[in-house]
DNA sequence: AGACTATTTTGAACGCGTTCAAATAAAACA
DNA sequence: TGTTTTATTTGAACGCGTTCAAAATAGTCT
């Protein structure tokens, strides 16, 4: 294939793309219709369905994109902040502000808590862009002097991730004026978050350390 | 009207109910069709909605019913045992032990975190029985020696509501054989939350008494 | 009893996401 | 170039949840 008729083909699912992200703007995912979009884009339902398996892959094109495009900035400010607290404050700030005029959209990835859906977080399909953002957090808190108890150690990216994916989802339902909620949400549990990590290694903390790594073994273990 | 007649109308909707949650059973929420519902039902689509206005209001009316069937024996717990942790852990083993047989259909309950939709644990529509859930867990550490910080405290049954359906969110996803990691989840947390709440007064833990108290009031206010 | 009203039941029809055989356009090949 | 193969596009049709006008049934009143 030329260059030209990848773009060709390129283009028209780009143009789903952007027809149905407006059309979820507008009316939201339920509400928006393949048909609607499908006219939006000039094309007949049919093509939209050629592009993408479903309603819903279209939101994880969306998502996957918007990874895609996130990388690099993330990365910028991994770099350039030194403290965990700035770095997780700026990575998830970042991510607020990029998600931000799709907020609405964002319910359809966040609403499904079932690991078995597509569209979860917790899915399969989901598991590149999780890990990769898993590893995000990672470099948040490497190489700082955050020392938790060996066993628990490998967790705390994980955990991150988790607790940035329950910001999300708290955000998307804020209605406060502009997300106030979420923004103080954020601001008192990052520092609760950082001083629980300081005073975790505390001695009266220790009966804590086991039934905590029990506890996420359980939880993170893969067998069935 | 007379009592057989109501009986006669009870019992059709008893039916259909009967008939739906066989079939939530069989083949999952999703793929059981209204349609099989009615035809086990032996009536027809439009019955099934004159009786139920939604799929999912059959749903809200199974846990409205096991609302109902469960508060007595789960008064009675909280009668017999003492303390906070025999009573939190009676309570939500029993009602582990209620749904184990509809656990596959407490994903449609479960799967909401949108407030505004009708199923969701956090919408009105469930505020009713939300309510005297958190009813239960404000009677199950009432009368104990957990004392936690006066903004705090107010919070604590809704805290434990929320730890309990954390808990019966992973337990429905919980694919382990009987549900083993489950059990683990809950013993450990159970465990650290008691742990935590007798720490709580610790002074080395009094900077996180505002920022929680803060928070708390953040996610819980009422006003938009 | 019959006439009238309220309750219950029916199933065709609607709009939705999705599928798919057929039509069309583009590319590759001779 | 014409022919064959592949990629793209179409829109009717399917099964779903849901609605609703009409029919059937039950209850009430004179």
């Amino acid at each position: 294939m030329s260059p030209e008729k990848i773009k060709k083909s390129e283009e028209t699912r780009a143009r789903i793309l952007e027809a149905a992200l407006r059309t979820f703007q507008q009316h939201g995912f339920e509400r928006a219709t393949m048909r609607e979009i499908a006219t939006e884009a000039g094309v007949a339902v049919g093509a939209a369905y050629y592009y993408f398996d479903s309603k819903e892959a279209i939101v994880m094109a969306f998502y996957e994109r918007a990874q895609r495009e996130m990388a690099p900035k993330i990365e910028e400010i991994l770099d350039n902040a030194r403290t965990p607290e700035s770095r997780l404050r700026g990575v998830i700030a970042y991510k607020f502000e990029y998600f931000a005029p799709n907020r609405r959209l964002m319910s359809a990835l966040s609403a499904h808590a079932d690991p078995e859906h597509p569209l979860s977080p917790f899915s399969k399909d989901t598991a590149a862009i999780r890990d990769e953002d898993i590893g995000f957090f990672a470099r948040a808190v490497a190489e700082s002097k955050v020392k938790l108890p060996p066993r628990i150690s490998p967790y705390l990216p994980r955990l991150l991730w988790l607790y940035q994916m329950g910001l999300i989802l708290f955000w998307v339902y804020d209605h406060s004026h502009e997300q106030r909620r979420t923004k103080l949400l954020f601001d008192q549990t990052l520092k609760m978050l950082l001083l629980t990590l300081k005073l975790a290694g505390l001695p009266f903390l220790r009966p804590m350390h086991k039934l905590a790594a029990d506890l996420l073994d359980a939880v993170y273990e893969e067998k069935v």
